[in-house]
DNA sequence: CAGATGGTTCGATTAATCTCGTACTATGCA
DNA sequence: TGCATAGTACGAGATTAATCGAACCATCTG
């Protein structure tokens, strides 16, 4: 009858309305709190602890116990690539549903994905890196070329110490409102980190949209290879 | 509060043991009946055909009316790959719950993916195809060589004509049993095609095993380049 | 036109689960 | 020590959904 893993265990983990809203505010990939959770779900603080319990069983999202603070957070980079793969199936599905609300165009524009940029500028800036001979792609992924190691480094961003870190350097990641590929691992997260230094963008509160200021949107066009 | 498309929705129509049988079968790439799928799914008719009218509200799933059958084929490439990207998720989380089984080991070696070869055998090919130059690989996903062109030419499959389908020519699409990428899209789907067609391979019946005669895997290595 | 088979629709029963009020534990602060 | 806050555990009420028996429609066969 059945083979392989149970997919229906943890697709029903997800299927709920109130986990969905917490895996997807998760997708920000800040960690949060129970309450904010709640909050983001629009449930009391014990249903949402019930719910967290049985994420954190379903093993898609783990927490972290700082004092009386419990911050859950995604367990795992490809859990976020699930949710966003999920977001790309349902999008197409149910266009009719959600109008385009006033919020889609800046999350359209640019949005932070679990730790990466997303977005039109996410997907414009891994096209532009591979157009620039900074970032190779064959079929193990993506990797940085002696010239993008170089480039990257006078950018800030050292590769050596990212290779050092668990998780892979590079990662395609498809983005759900493009249904095209952007930068996520190590190098994505790292290169968020310092357009957020460099006070180009910062996060919107509450939100995934990523704010870019007007001077900082075209110094990033300067500094790195934007596609287009 | 909630930003993006409703995912709980989707998840949550996966979410069923019953349903999310189904759409394991489906994975399989050939398409069911409903009365087939029931049986699949271990439920009476009348449920698997509530069962499956939401599936297909759903948008996962498409049916084909052929006389008195109602033929269930998975709505989309996308969705299998969201089944398989479940399934890797799925696969790590519980690995005390299924022990390896007596079919596991025939279903790592090959087995179909949709409508095209996964498994060690996938992987491998995958990767002899990139190595020998048939496929390059780059951000916006695998395309033939012009070497590879001509190559599978000989082998009997047309890439210009290929090209000529809505569906994309090459796709890497991620493998749960092994982690790795094979090759997806209306070549890998030709690929596999050939494959049964010179006898070399069938499918095992009520399963997504793939078996190869000796005489067909040597055939194989012989007239593809495999990997390892 | 019967007879048989594949599928769906309807209704009732049963099981699961989402939700929150109340009560309880643990941490931090004055 | 006292008190507020973060989080969890438990239990009851209400909602949802899964399941199958029975009846009904459509299609193929003779």
């Amino acid at each position: 009858m059945q083979s392989g893993p149970s997919i229906a265990h943890i697709a029903a983990a997800i299927g709920d309305p109130a986990r969905a809203n917490m895996l997807t505010a998760l997708t920000g990939g800040t960690a949060l709190t129970a309450s904010e959770l709640a909050l983001e779900a629009g449930v009391a603080k014990q249903t949402a602890s019930s719910h967290l319990a049985r994420l954190s069983d379903a093993g898609l999202v783990a927490v972290e116990k700082q004092g009386r603070h419990h911050y859950y957070r995604l367990a795992d980079a490809e859990v976020a690539r699930l949710l966003e793969n999920l977001m790309g199936v349902a999008a197409r599905r149910a266009p009719a549903r959600v109008r385009p609300g006033p919020k889609e165009p800046a999350l359209r524009h640019a949005r932070v994905c679990y730790d990466h940029l997303a977005g039109d500028l996410g997907v414009a800036l891994l096209d532009g890196l591979i157009e620039a001979k900074w970032i190779k792609a064959d079929d193990a992924g993506l990797a940085p070329t002696r010239l993008g190691v170089e480039k990257l480094g006078a950018f800030g961003v050292d590769i050596t110490e990212l290779r050092g870190l668990k998780r892979p350097l590079c990662r395609a990641c498809l983005d759900w409102s493009v249904r095209r590929n952007h930068l996520a691992g190590a190098l994505g997260a790292a290169l968020l980190t310092q357009i957020y230094a460099r006070g180009w963008a910062r996060r919107r509160r509450q939100s995934r949209v990523v704010e870019f200021s007007p001077t900082g949107e075209s110094a990033l066009k300067r500094a790195l290879p934007l596609a287009r």
